[in-house]
RNA sequence: GGGCCGGUAGCUCAAUGGUAGAGCAGCAGACUCUUAAUCUGCUUGUUGAGGGUUCGAGCCCCUCCCGGCUCACCA
């Protein structure tokens, strides 16, 4: 059984789905993996009849600890300050940074993929009082807070730490104050010029409510507070949390021991690597998820996603062959799907894996799997080669009109092919007709070859073929007339303009060319002289 | 040091207890109009090592070896 769809058979009642994005630091592709993972768990609730929300946070009352998103000028004022005060960007009229940065650019890359969870702020859970209740608690259980931590993680904190974040009201930061003394009602802070390395606090001190608004909880219980506001009873995370003694274990007993909660269904999901290697936009090799989309329609993204299990890791190198052979992977399941026969090995039900790479909430699956897909290699290959109507082409290949369905994916295809071949496409998939020079590959033809190429000449000078239909006849005559094998006929012609032994299409390429390059690079070639 | 994932054909990977198999590469062949297409045939295995459970193990359990990521400060 597909995993989600287990998962959904192990549970019973109305769920509530969770996942949340801080949004300081950049988002890159494997970003999207979690979203991806808690959307499918999320339809896959739905199928089975059951009850299911899908929520999705964003970690607003985080401090900005990122001074490469911020002015110069700004990094004095806003580091330390919770990202729902940063100010967005100059040019953008968002009402915060982290409105401009979460609903500009992560937000847009979820609209394409199907995915409409419903959108919570933190920020205003607190504001709202909503995480009033568990603010007191982690207070007045401060001890068993700080035993927790210990007996998880190992961390030692002293016994005037209070698990509390107060936003300084004097310069409006929150990653620079430390608080002490809960009274019931209120607690005293400082905030410390050198509480961090990364931000520096005015020194002010204070006594103030933490109800309202005015502070957060850290990170690991502002978690489990949030399970237990929003009723959440599956939440995925990313390995990175998911370790024994880690996020996931402290937030996990903090709920149970603290709250009272129990904690919900955890699904943890590996990452994505680039070539072998980890993402790291440092080191430039983390892909911005919305590059990645321009050359991965939504459909093969989700696919490239749910297609492993989520425990597993995804290796993802763009160069090379694997956008094809993800196409061709995603085509190959279609196909299983609508029930033609295919080669090699299925994973296990995986029409379920294609629908859910389909674009919910409930999309015309049998439909989808018996649409007509152009294979991917095989188009951008007839996206170089000059002159080509495509949709008569593919129109030809499936042997009757494309429906509207089937020209839409026909369009969102070429767009990513002429994407690929911009970007990650290997040399060899690339054609280039050698203009400047003769093609050292000539030296390897023989003298049949050159024969060829010399009677072609003089055939095509008189005739002047002027389509890519008279080419092709042409080039198929003047082998048969020369006696030369139609195979070796082509190959001589790759050799000539192209430097390679295989090609598109031979008399379409020509046709697209001046016929007097055409006519001198012919007798040219045939003049060389064999290695 | 702890955790997670992986190790299967030359390469990339599939196969969730039931005959180890695909793509690419290679070899041989077909084709007078898809020539990076299509079709036919062939070849390739100590499934990292060892033990265990089972009628049956690539898969489950145990012990190792190798590689990758991750955590151990904060969020």
């Amino acid at each position: 059984m597909y995993w989600a769809d287990e998962l959904a058979a192990a549970v019973a009642g109305p769920q509530v789905v969770n996942d949340s994005k801080s949004p300081s630091g950049t988002v890159h592709i494997g970003s999207l993996r979690g979203v991806v993972l808690h959307d499918a768990i999320h339809r896959a609730l739905l199928g089975a009849g059951l009850e299911s929300r899908f929520l999705y946070g964003v970690d607003d009352m985080d401090a900005m600890d990122s001074q490469a998103l911020l002015t110069p000028d700004a990094v004095e004022r806003y580091m330390g300050a919770p990202l729902s005060r940063v100010p967005a960007p100059a040019g953008s009229n968002a009402a915060s940074y982290a409105r401009h940065f979460v609903g500009e650019i992560f937000f847009k890359t979820f609209e394409p993929l199907g995915i409409k969870p419903e959108f919570y702020w933190v920020s205003e859970l607190y504001a709202a009082s909503r995480m009033d209740s568990y603010v007191k608690l982690a207070l007045d259980r401060a001890d068993r807070v700080r035993s927790i931590y210990l007996r998880v993680s190992h961390v030692e904190r002293p016994s005037i730490w209070l698990p509390i974040q107060i936003i300084c009201e004097n310069c409006g930061k929150i990653g620079t104050t430390y608080a002490t003394d809960w009274d019931g009602s209120t607690v005293a802070y400082t905030c410390k010029p050198d509480m961090v390395s990364w931000a520096k606090g005015c020194g002010h001190e204070g006594r103030v409510s933490p109800l309202g608004g005015r502070a957060k909880l850290p990170w690991n219980l502002e978690w489990a507070a949030r399970w237990g506001v929003l009723g959440v009873t599956i939440e995925g995370c990313g390995k990175d949390l998911a370790t024994t003694g880690g996020s996931r274990d402290r937030s996990e007993a903090i709920s149970r021991e603290v709250f009272e909660v129990e904690p919900p269904r955890n699904v943890t999901y590996e990452f994505l690597n680039i070539g072998g290697r980890k993402m790291s936009t440092s080191k430039g090799q983390g892909v911005a998820a919305h590059t990645i989309a321009e050359v991965l329609p939504p459909e093969q993204l989700r696919f490239l996603f749910l297609r492993p299990r989520p425990n597993q890791v995804i290796d993802f190198d763009p160069e090379g062959d694997t956008i094809p052979r993800l196409f061709d992977e995603f085509d190959r399941i279609a196909a299983a799907t609508a029930g033609r026969e295919v080669k090699g090995e299925l994973p296990s039900d995986h029409e379920r894996l294609f629908a859910y790479s389909l674009l919910g909430p409930s999309p015309d699956v049998t439909g989808a799997a018996a649409a007509f897909r152009p294979a991917f290699a095989h188009l951008a290959l007839l996206l170089q080669i000059p002159g080509v109507d495509i949709a008569a082409r593919m129109e030809a290949e499936k042997g009757a009109p494309l429906t509207d369905m089937e020209l839409a994916l026909l369009a969102e295809r070429v767009a990513s092919a002429r994407a690929w071949l911009e970007s990650y496409a290997p040399e060899r998939a690339r054609l280039a007709v050698r203009r400047d020079e003769m093609p050292a590959e000539v030296g390897a033809l023989d003298e049949a070859q050159r024969a060829y190429l010399a009677a072609l000449a003089a055939s095509a000078e008189a005739e002047k073929p002027g389509s890519g239909d008279a080419w092709q006849t042409l080039i198929f005559r003047v082998a048969s007339e020369t006696g030369l094998v139609s195979g070796r006929a082509f190959g001589a012609l790759y050799a000539a303009f192209l430097g390679r032994t295989n090609g598109p299409r031979a008399g379409w390429l020509l046709a697209g060319l001046e016929p007097a390059f055409v006519v001198e690079r012919l007798r040219a070639a045939a003049a060389v002289t064999p290695a």
